[in-house]
DNA sequence: TTAAGTGCAAACGCTTTGCAGTTCA
DNA sequence: TGAACTGCAAAGCGTTTGCACTTAA
């Protein structure tokens, strides 16, 4: 079976009300810019800065702050709903959601794309070094430079 | 064959007299600064901060200051002589001699080891996202976090 | 000799934090 | 009501830069 394509499964946390309760199960609360950082996590299809979460998240409520957007984040990763990474781009970090299964990530130096790929490849990798290596691999962060298909032509 | 172990062929440049007349091929010169940045990054078993090259550098020469650190590493990561990365360990990138060889780090969460390692692996990802993902992988990076052997006891 | 390179200190960009005011439960 | 949370501004940290001085070739 070869790697799914670009899409992938999305995090469990659906909507609002999920992430409410959640947020109340682990004694937060449910509040304006979390829910904003959210919804921009949730609809963007590629990474983003903290500046570019805090910018769209000011096209909703120009009010959130983004010390609030950088809070916010801390706050989720630490629910494991986002994780931050860096892609070598350049200095600052990018956040996704959290994807539920093992993926990695194509960055196409002439387009800019970032895609996401889950499949077999990192499990591969994962029983690759178990066995070869004698090491029990937890976060396997696979990230590749490299020409995208559309841009190879 | 299984992946080669922790050791790895180091780069091309193996002493004082080869980075001199490299860098003079270049236009540039061999300075105190220069010179010992290397020397630190050669005899380094792991990465390195610029802070703790810095530090490492002025037990020989205290006079050395840490911007003309940041310049030596500057210069040689575009003569491709050292790498930088981002091993998600804290906000600092680290830093390490190039190796010409495909690599892939594993960097143990229990006693902090981060071993490079050379062999089919990287290569095999290569194939597989030309083949299945019709994209051509330049820079692969593959950071795996997890226990090593000896920790695993 | 002189352009390349340096030390120093100040600036930079991203991120975090202290605090007083605000808001959700 | 009161603890959690926020906006704001200032600080923090790693890194870069302007400038006058120094040095390798």
């Amino acid at each position: 079976m070869a790697d799914a394509g670009v899409s992938y499964t999305i995090a469990t946390v659906e909507n609002a009300t999920e992430i409410g309760s959640l947020l109340r199960d682990h004694g937060y609360r449910l509040t304006s810019p979390r829910w904003q950082v959210w919804s921009v996590l949730r609809s963007a299809n590629r990474h983003l800065t903290a500046e570019e979460i805090a910018h769209k998240v000011n096209d909703a409520d120009p009010t959130v702050n983004i010390s609030s957007v950088y809070r916010s984040l801390t706050l989720f990763e630490e629910l494991d709903l986002v994780r931050e990474s860096h892609l070598g781009i350049d200095g600052s970090a990018r956040w996704e959601i959290a994807h539920p299964d093992d993926h990695f990530h194509l960055v196409c130096r002439r387009c800019g794309s970032v895609n996401h790929h889950v499949g077999e490849l990192v499990e591969q990798i994962r029983s690759h070094l178990g066995d070869h290596h004698a090491f029990a691999a937890e976060n396997i962060d696979l990230v590749v430079t490299g020409v995208c298909g559309d841009c190879l032509g």
